[in-house]
DNA sequence: TTAACTGCAAATGCTTTGCATCGAT
DNA sequence: ATCGATGCAAAGCATTTGCAGTTAA
């Protein structure tokens, strides 16, 4: 979410009007839906929240969409555990990333990234939008890892979060 | 990889070996080439690499040793369009990730992230590594993006690269 | 009108799992 | 001698794709 989502939805329409993408409702629905959510939803949480009001969206559809908005960069598209999850806040920030149950959550602050400008240019890769990624034990999973008194084996959560 | 590769494996060794975890062939091995390679090798890259010396080794050992060194944080997973990446350098570092191909390039620099340590512990999320993740268009896609002058389609690339 | 989009279902491809056997400790 | 690890093959699951019908522009 950023500060004006409706201001938002503006912008990128206007730029899938721009670049010869059509607007349908149910990429409208869709952008709606990812431009507002404050979480990280997945193809999938999508596509359960729109289908509630948009019972004959179709799953394809709305990856199909996620992917068109984020080759614009307009979304950020974030890979956890095999799972792509959708962030429509473009600001730099950071993510708390739980390799154990694979939860993310933002980081409830500024963060800045300091890098050198030249070295960047030299690539001259196109960045578009960037993250930090803070991996580790979420509070609940360390709670388990240091029940076992760090001598036992990690146990693993599988499904997408 | 680090600077002292054969330290590090040591280092890893140990720290199994004090979880409980059993040392064996295939184990070291695999070990062995995440550590010491300088890209960012898939299960199956590293499953072809050992193979060549290990011909009785299967990718499910790969992926069940690559795991248990994910938990305990000694081997960063880095998920790249559905497709996981292992990266044994453990010094905060940021990852150029063209949205496009795929590819994954480290940035042959210094980078510093600073945030606020309070705001962080006051989270109880134990970091075990960070990463920055700069997300855009490498070279060649953006060649091939601005031949296209902007006004049509970007096309995916698939396959794990 | 027509090229792009949708929805369905089948296919793809990475990763995990069940299980019998093997082997590190 | 144990109990974890291996290897194989068979799932599992998120994502993509082909295609016929639909629709935004």
């Amino acid at each position: 979410m950023t500060k004006k989502p409706e201001e938002r939805l503006e912008t990128v329409a206007e730029r899938l009007r721009a670049h010869g993408y059509r607007l349908t409702p149910q990429r409208m629905a869709v952008l709606r839906a990812v431009l507002g959510s404050p979480s990280h939803p997945t193809a999938e949480d999508i596509y359960r929240r729109v289908s509630a009001d948009f019972p004959m969206l179709s799953l394809a559809t709305v990856y199909k969409t996620l992917d068109v908005v984020g080759a614009l960069g307009e979304v950020i598209q974030l890979d956890v555990a095999g799972c792509s999850h959708y962030d429509g806040d473009l600001r730099p920030h950071a993510h708390l990333i739980c390799i154990k149950c694979h939860s993310i959550t933002d980081l409830p602050s500024e963060v800045t990234v300091e890098m050198p400008q030249e070295a960047l240019a030299d690539t001259r890769f196109r960045v578009l939008w960037h993250a930090v990624g803070l991996h580790g034990l979420c509070a609940r999973c360390q709670v388990e890892a240091d029940a076992r008194k760090e001598s036992t084996r990690v146990q693993d959560a599988n499904e997408c979060a």
